[in-house]
DNA sequence: TCCATATTTCGACAATTATCGAATCACGGA
DNA sequence: TCCGTGATTCGATAATTGTCGAAATATGGA
C-alpha cells in the first residue's frame, strides 16, 4: 500500500460527514445504502453529499452499485482493512504483531499481504 | 473516544509530511526524536516541521519532552491503539473483531478501555 | 416518447490548511 | 551575564477543501 493511498484514504476520513458516512455503510453491511437514504440519514444537502461520497469513492474506501434508479454505496471492507495494516505495520520497529484482518468478510479488492 | 477527536487524529495523519513523521517516530520508539533530527530525516524547514509537530501534539498522537535545549517527540502508542479501535469498533455490525491492543507497550496515556 | 424521480456535475464563494523566512523564546555553557 | 544553538511563533501568501443551489444526466414507467 503506497503511503499516497495511505494519504488519500486518511483525508477522506478526516471529516465529519464523511466519518460519519463511511461509519453508516460499515454498519450497514454489504448491502449498503441508496445515496438518498444516506442523505437523509446523514441531514445533509444532496449535493454536498455527492461531494463527500465522490471522496470515499476516489478513496477507495467505498464501492458504488446501481439498482434502478437508485445508486447503492457500501463500505470497502478490504480497503478498510489494508489501511488499518498499513497504520500497524511498522508498529514496534517492523513487526505486525495483531493479524490486519478484522474480519471474516470476503475482501473485494487485494489483501495486501505483503 | 469521541468523533471530533478522531476526525483530528485523522487530519493529523492525513498529510504527507505528518504521516511520515508520525511513523518515524513510531518506529523511533518511545525514546523519540528531537525536533532538529526529525527535520533532517524529513528534509523540511524547521518552521514547517513546527507547524507539523503542533498538529500531531494538538492530535494528541505525540507527546513531547525537553532534554536540554533539545525537544524530544515520540509516538502516543496508547493513542493510536485506541483510533484504531474506534476505526474497527462498528466493524462487522458492532461486534469487536480484533483486540484492540496491537502493541505490548505501556501505554502513556488512557487506555480507553470503554 | 414524455414525465417524474434519483443523483451527479457545475460554479461561485467562504473557510481552512500548508509553506517558510524572519523574529522571538528557552536553555546551557563560558 | 552574555553568547550560541535548538526550537517555536508570527505573518503573509498560495493552495486546497467544504458548502449548496441550479442545471444537467440517467433510469423506469406510463
Amino acid at each position: 500500500m503506497e503511503s499516497e493511498t495511505v494519504v488519500r484514504a486518511l483525508s477522506a476520513l478526516a471529516q465529519e460527514h464523511r466519518l460519519a458516512l463511511f461509519r453508516l455503510l460499515v454498519q450497514a453491511g454489504p448491502e449498503g445504502l441508496a445515496a438518498g437514504a444516506i442523505a437523509e440519514a446523514l441531514g445533509v444537502p444532496a449535493s454536498s453529499l455527492s461531494f463527500h461520497l465522490a471522496q470515499l469513492n476516489n478513496a477507495g474506501l467505498i464501492a458504488q452499485r446501481r439498482d434502478g434508479r437508485s445508486l447503492i454505496y457500501s463500505a470497502d471492507y478490504g480497503a478498510m482493512t489494508a489501511l488499518l495494516g498499513f497504520l500497524m505495520e511498522n508498529c514496534c520497529g517492523g513487526a505486525v504483531c495483531v493479524p490486519a484482518a478484522p474480519c471474516n468478510t470476503k475482501d473485494t479488492t487485494e489483501r495486501t499481504a505483503a
